[in-house]
DNA sequence: AGTTCCATGTCGCGG
DNA sequence: CCGCGACGTGGAACT
C-alpha cells in the first residue's frame, strides 16, 4: 500500500463527471491497483476513487488512472506533505454472521415456524419477477410463499405482494397465501401486511440459532 | 486525521456480528471521529468501520469505538507497523455533474421525447408522497406523469404506481397514464411496467446533451 | 428525529 | 458476462 498526503485537484471522467477544488487530501493506492482518495471526515468512504483493475500513469505532479471500461481519474498535486509505501500481504477477509442468507437457512430447515405441519417445497422459487425466499406448503395443501427479511419494512411487503400477483396466475399452484418474515417488523409494514391479508411474524435470529445447534448436537 | 499501521484484529457489534482475523491493515481516524479499517486490496472500501458520531476509548493494545446506537467496534493491536496524525482541514467537496437531475432537465427541455405533441405542465409536480419528475399532457389533452431515473428498476415502477393512483383521484387530472423514462431499463422492470399499462422509455443521455449543446449555441 | 430516495452505489450469487 | 437482490447499504433532502 502506498499512502500520499498532498495539496491536490481531483477530476473523474467516468459514469458521470466531477470535480474537487485543491484542499489537503489523503491518496491511497493498494496492493491490487485501487485507488481512494480521502478527505478528513466528511464520511467513512472516500471522495472520489477507481477500483481495480486499472493503470496508473504518474510523473512529478499529475497522476492519471484509467480503467478499462475508459472511466478516467486525473490527480494533480501541489505540496506533498507526507508519502509512504508498505507492504501488508494478504488479508483473510471478513467473517460475517447473522445476514439474510443465514436467517432464509436457518428458516428453509424449520419451516414448522411458520406453522405446524408446513412443508418446505423449494428455496428461491423462481418467478418472472425474481425468486421467492421459500415456498411452502401447509397442512391442507395450500402454497405458501414465503419474504425472509433481515428488517421488515413496507418495501419488502411490497416485493411479496408482487410474487404472490404472479404466483397466484399459476393456476397450479393458486390460491397462494403470504407469509413476511423478519427479525423484527416496523409497524407500517404490519399494517400493509394485514392490509393485504399477508400474515407477518417477528423471528428470532439467536432462537433459530439456538435450536440450531441443538439439532447439530444431537448427530 | 490519524493513520495506524498494525498487525491487529476487529470485531464488529452492531447491525450484525463480524470478525476479522490478525493481519497488517490501515486504520484510519478521521478529525470527525469515524473510523475506517482497509486492507491492501479487495476493494476500494474498508473491510469495517465506525461512521461519526461516535466514542473512541484507547488503551495501549486496544481500541473500543462506540456510536450512540449501541454499535461496537474493538481493535486490537499487536506490532504497530507505522503511525502518524495530521491536521487537513475542511474539504470543500465534491462537485458531480451528469446525475439523475441532470436528465430530468434535458428532458424538461425536450418533452417531444415522449411523444409528438407532448406539452410539459409542470416539473416536480407535487403530489401527497412525493413530488413526479414530470407531468405532461399530450396530444389529446390527457394528463401523463414521467417518472426519470438513471437507471430503470422496479423500485422506480413501483415509486410511478403509486403517484399514478394519487394522481388519479384528483379529478381534474384523471385519467392520468404514465412513462417510465430511464437510460436503461431492466427487463423485470419492463414488464412489471406492462403489467400496470405504464409505457417505458430508454433515453440516451448524449444524445439529449447533444440537442442541448446544439441548442445552446443557436443562441 | 423519521422517512424517502439517489448512488460513479458495491457486492455476491445464479443463469 | 448479465440480471437481480441484499447491504452494517451511506448520504442528502425534506417533513
Amino acid at each position: 500500500m502506498r499512502i500520499r498526503i498532498a495539496e491536490c485537484t481531483v477530476r473523474y471522467e467516468g459514469r458521470l463527471n466531477a470535480y474537487l477544488p485543491s484542499a489537503t487530501r489523503l491518496v491511497m493506492v493498494k496492493a491490487d491497483g485501487c485507488v481512494a482518495i480521502h478527505a478528513d471526515g466528511g464520511a467513512y468512504k472516500p471522495l472520489n476513487w477507481m477500483n481495480a483493475p486499472n493503470t496508473l500513469t504518474e510523473d512529478d505532479h499529475q497522476w492519471i488512472v484509467i480503467n478499462p471500461k475508459g472511466e478516467k481519474l486525473i490527480i494533480d498535486f501541489g505540496e506533498i506533505h507526507f508519502e509512504t509505501a508498505l507492504e501488508m500481504g494478504e488479508d483473510p477477509g471478513l467473517q460475517k454472521d447473522g445476514v439474510e442468507l443465514e436467517l432464509q437457512r436457518l428458516l428453509a430447515e424449520r419451516p414448522e415456524t411458520f406453522g405446524e405441519r408446513m412443508e418446505l417445497v423449494r428455496r428461491e422459487f423462481p418467478t418472472p419477477i425474481g425468486p421467492v425466499d421459500l415456498l411452502c406448503r401447509d397442512g391442507d395443501g395450500v402454497s405458501v410463499a414465503i419474504e425472509i427479511k433481515r428488517r421488515g419494512e413496507i418495501d419488502g411487503v411490497e416485493q411479496l405482494t408482487r410474487y404472490l400477483d404472479f404466483l397466484n396466475r399459476d393456476t397450479r399452484l393458486a390460491p397462494v397465501r403470504g407469509i413476511f418474515a423478519a427479525q423484527s417488523i416496523k409497524p407500517q409494514a404490519k399494517l400493509l401486511c394485514e392490509d393485504r391479508g399477508i400474515v407477518w411474524v417477528e423471528v428470532d435470529y439467536d432462537d433459530l440459532k439456538g435450536t440450531d445447534s441443538d439439532v447439530m448436537k444431537l448427530f
